[in-house]
DNA sequence: TTTAGAAAGGGGAAAAAGCCCCTTTATTTA
DNA sequence: TAAATAAAGGGGCTTTTTCCCCTTTCTAAA
C-alpha cells in the first residue's frame, strides 16, 4: 500500500526533524520532505512532481506565513489538505485559518495519539480540531449575549492598516499623515475599533491586537 | 557504556515526543521521562531516585514557567545540567535564564545537528549558545554605544509593578492608587523607564515589555 | 427613486499623558 | 563624617487622547 505522503512547513528546525520523526513511525504516513516556510514550500511544489497529501502548516514564520501560505495552496493546489499546526489558540487565528480552507487546527500541545487521529480523519477528507479548538469554535459560534459586533467581522483594510500603526510609537497625529487621512478621521476608526473589541483606551488596542495575533509582537 | 540520561520538559507534547525520538536516535543519549511543566519535573525529581544528567527545559509553560523551574533545580538539584530550550531569543530572556544557570540556550529552529552537538558540550560540562544566542550576548555586553543603563541592569521591584500595571487599561492615577503611591511618583517610574527602555510613550513600553518577555503577552 | 448607512471629516472640551525643574528625606559611599 | 545618590513627591505646563455631537458625500438597498 501505497503510504500517505505528508509535508511539514516549519521554521522551527528541531520540531519538524522531531516531527518527521514521528510521521514516519506511522505505518500510513511518511514524510517527503519539510521546508522552513510559505516561500520554500511553493519553491519546492513548484518544481516538483510529487504532489502531498497533506501539508503541515505552523502559523507564525518568519518569512511567509501560514495565512498568505494557505492562500496560496488553496488557489493553486486546491487538492492538497492543510492541516494547520500552531500553538496559538486565539479564536481569531483560528477562524481566519479555517476560513482560508484548513482542513483542521492542532495546538501543538496535542497528544501523538490525537495527532494520528487527526492526520486519518483529514486524508478520509474530513476535518479534525484540538479540543480546545473546538471548545473555542462553539463558544464563538453561539457565542456569549451581546456581542453582534465582536468577532468573526473581520476588519476592513484601512481599519487594519490604522491599528497596525496605533501598535506603535506614532501618535495618531502621525498616523493621519501616514494613511494620508484628517485626524479626525483617524479619530473614528479608533473609536469604531473601541467599541469592537470592547476596550476603553489606546493600551488596550494594542493589547488587544496583540493577543489576537492582529499585529505581530515579537 | 551507559547513555547520558536527558529529561524533557515541554508543554508542547507533541514537540515533546517528536524530541524524545530524536534523542534516543543519539547513541550517546536516552530520555528518561518527559514532562509538561516545572511542577510535574519536580514531583519527578523528588519521587524518582534516578537522577538525569540533562535537562531540556522549555521556558513559556502554562504552570511553572521556566525562570521558576531553573530556579528551582539550581537550589535543589545543581549537579543537573540545564539546557533552555526556547523560541524567544530576546536578550532579557536569553540573560536571565544564563544569569540562573542554564548550560545552554537552544532556539528551537536550530538545526537537530546542532542539538546534538550542544548535548554533547553540555556533558563535557561546556556551555552551548545558539549562534543566534551568541551574537545577541555579544551585543549585549560590549554593546552599542550610550547605552549605561539599558540592559543587564534589572528593574527593581517597584518598578516591575508598575511596569505590569502599566501594561493594563489602568490610568496613572489608578495605577497610583494600586500601589499606594503619589500620582507623581508613578509619574517619576514612567520617566525612568522611558529613559530606560528607549521609548517615547506609554505604548512603546507596552511594546518593549511584551518583546521581551517582561509581561505575559498571551 | 427615495432612504439608510457607511466613510471622511469638523468643533470643542475634558481627561490623561508626557515633560522639566524643584524639594525633602533617607541611605550609601568615598 | 560629608557628599552623593536614590526614592517619594510637588508645580506647572504642553501635547495627546478620548469623547460626543454634527455635516457632507457617496453608495447601496428598499
Amino acid at each position: 500500500m501505497k503510504k500517505h505522503s505528508v509535508v511539514i512547513v516549519d521554521d522551527h528546525l528541531l520540531f519538524a526533524q522531531s516531527l518527521q520523526g514521528l510521521v514516519n513511525a506511522f505505518d500510513e504516513f511518511e514524510v517527503l520532505y519539510h521546508v522552513k516556510n510559505g516561500s520554500e514550500l511553493i519553491k519546492k511544489l513548484l518544481e516538483s512532481e510529487n504532489v502531498p497529501d497533506i501539508i503541515l502548516l505552523d502559523i507564525n514564520m518568519p518569512v511567509m506565513n501560514g495565512f498568505e501560505t494557505m492562500e496560496w495552496i488553496k488557489e493553486n493546489r486546491p487538492r492538497i489538505q492543510v492541516l494547520a499546526l500552531s500553538m496559538d489558540d486565539h479564536e481569531e487565528t483560528i477562524i481566519r485559518m479555517l476560513r482560508l480552507g484548513a482542513k483542521g487546527y492542532l495546538l501543538k500541545d496535542i497528544h501523538p495519539e490525537i495527532f494520528y487521529k487527526a492526520l486519518n480523519e483529514v486524508i478520509s477528507n474530513g476535518i479534525y480540531y484540538s479540543e480546545r479548538v473546538a471548545t473555542t469554535l462553539l463558544n464563538t459560534l453561539h457565542g456569549g449575549n451581546d456581542n453582534e459586533v465582536k468577532n468573526g467581522k473581520k476588519l476592513k483594510d484601512t481599519e487594519l492598516t490604522f491599528l497596525k500603526l496605533a501598535c506603535t510609537e506614532m501618535t495618531y497625529k502621525e498616523i493621519a499623515q501616514e494613511m494620508c487621512l484628517s485626524p479626525k478621521t483617524i479619530d473614528g476608526y479608533r473609536e469604531s475599533l473601541f467599541k469592537h473589541f470592547k476596550v476603553k483606551s489606546r493600551i488596550g488596542l494594542v493589547l488587544y491586537a496583540i493577543r489576537n495575533n492582529m499585529v505581530a509582537s515579537k
